[in-house]
DNA sequence: ATAGGCTATGACGTTGGGTGAGGGTCAAGT
DNA sequence: ACTTGACCCTCACCCAACGTCATAGCCTAT
């Protein structure tokens, strides 16, 4: 009977491309177990141990759990077409979610490098909000306001153009009315959530704003009084109505 | 002086849609320490934590680690736009890479799939290969090997059409032959480089052979002798040669 | 015999929290 | 005043997939 090839684990790691600690990973977890111990407990791995080795790295590549692959190597009644199909899912779902980020920073970028042409000063920036307040939330960030963060937050609202800021205002107003001219309808309806979208796209031309942080918003119109009372003084029940309508949206968005 | 609003880490945690252990955990490594505590060590946050919080959202949305994002909040001088753009990058490569995973799932499904109208049997399988060593083979494969794996890598050479293999088993000649016609070259010259790329495909015909297993292969070229005794016999120094090129392709290809 | 290169196990670190355990606090209702 | 229930605190261990020592044993060559 002729010996069998056998490997040691650094002979393995070299081709494999592994490392010995991933080796011993796997003997651990059960994974890949060597074939034989010596007696001084040294691992050797004949060639079905690599066989089987390749067949984890194939599955790793794919970004399978070291787990997934234990499942599908162990159990020969595993359905391997449909846990790559599963598998495929799950990778589109990632792909769609990378690319909406990339979309959103280069939504950031867009705000932050564009219309630099005009900067805008605070009282442009305010037109048309009640002036008591503006002097109010002022103040507030002038005492309590980390200077870093001020600086941060007016350098980049600075930026917006004058005249790029003005159509934007008038956006959110017609927005703002299409809404509380709709709320006897439900705040999950067709026509409430398209009015949405488009509030949250008006809000995006201040800042970046992805759905969690949104939906954040939504719940301050209700939880502080500043937004409370600005939207309940368009229409009764606005604030909430907003809310609603906007947590709604943005479940929706986050479940992709 | 007005009292300023105070939050517990409860209503917190329902503005922001993350849990209270989050906001444990980001005061612990010092991302968002609350405003004040009481006495009895109850943190209460402050409006300019939440806004400090909306931003923490924001970067988390996008995938920043939270160290990042530390970084980019605490330091006033940190450039927002480059991070924004080399984040960008970031997104762009694991939006390429998932893209590359899919493609080879696709190819896996198509493999086992397609093609099934006309199975092979084990001598159109390894027609054109030396006998001899193509039985020890197969009485390797019968007395040491996993008999559930034996199964399945059967059941997918199996699913071949004769068809396909003939024409494939040509392609893989040419290849070869190529290559070896190129020895006077340096593997990582971009003719070499080509054949690789062709040879790599042309075993994907076969398995599935993702980037880290086909450096795994061009080792073993060398390393088993069978392997080695095939290339040698076409054209001495082939089986060194070959695996030098497949482990330079492969390593620039786990690159990206 | 000694140096070097290999091997083993064990334990702790990483990220971003989850999930309790065990105990203190606060506000409302009775 | 007391109880109840909801809230708060701090440990402290858990996950994946290893990396990185530390400490000690093994093997081989000169």
């Amino acid at each position: 009977m002729a010996m069998r090839k056998k490997y040691s684990v650094n002979q393995v790691a070299r081709l494999s491309g592994i490392t010995v600690r991933a080796l011993h990973y796997y003997d651990q977890i059960g994974l890949l177990k060597p074939a034989m111990r010596s007696e001084k407990k040294y691992r050797y791995y004949d060639e079905s141990d690599l066989l089987r080795l390749q067949q984890i790295l194939f599955y790793r590549e794919l970004d399978f759990s070291l787990e997934q692959t234990r499942n599908i190597l162990d159990d020969s009644d595993f359905d391997f077409v449909e846990a790559l199909k599963t598998h495929r899912q799950t990778l589109m779902q990632k792909h769609k979610r990378i690319n909406q980020l990339i979309q959103t920073v280069d939504q950031a970028l867009e705000k932050i490098q564009g219309d630099q042409n005009m900067a805008l000063n605070d009282k442009d920036l305010y037109q048309g909000f009640d002036q008591e307040k503006i002097d109010r939330w002022n103040r507030e960030v002038d005492e309590k306001y980390d200077p870093k963060k001020v600086a941060e937050s007016r350098r980049n609202v600075g930026k917006m153009s004058k005249e790029h800021f003005n159509t934007v205002q008038e956006q959110g107003e017609r927005v703002t009315i299409a809404i509380a001219e709709n709320m006897d309808q439900e705040a999950s309806s067709p026509v409430v959530q398209a009015l949405i979208k488009d509030h949250h796209a008006w809000i995006e031309n201040f800042y970046v704003c992805p759905a969690m942080m949104y939906k954040g918003l939504g719940q301050m119109y209700v939880e502080n009084p500043e937004f409370t009372a600005f939207y309940e003084k368009i229409k009764p029940g606005l604030a909430t109505f907003m809310c609603e309508s906007m947590v709604y949206y943005a479940d929706n968005a986050l479940k992709d």
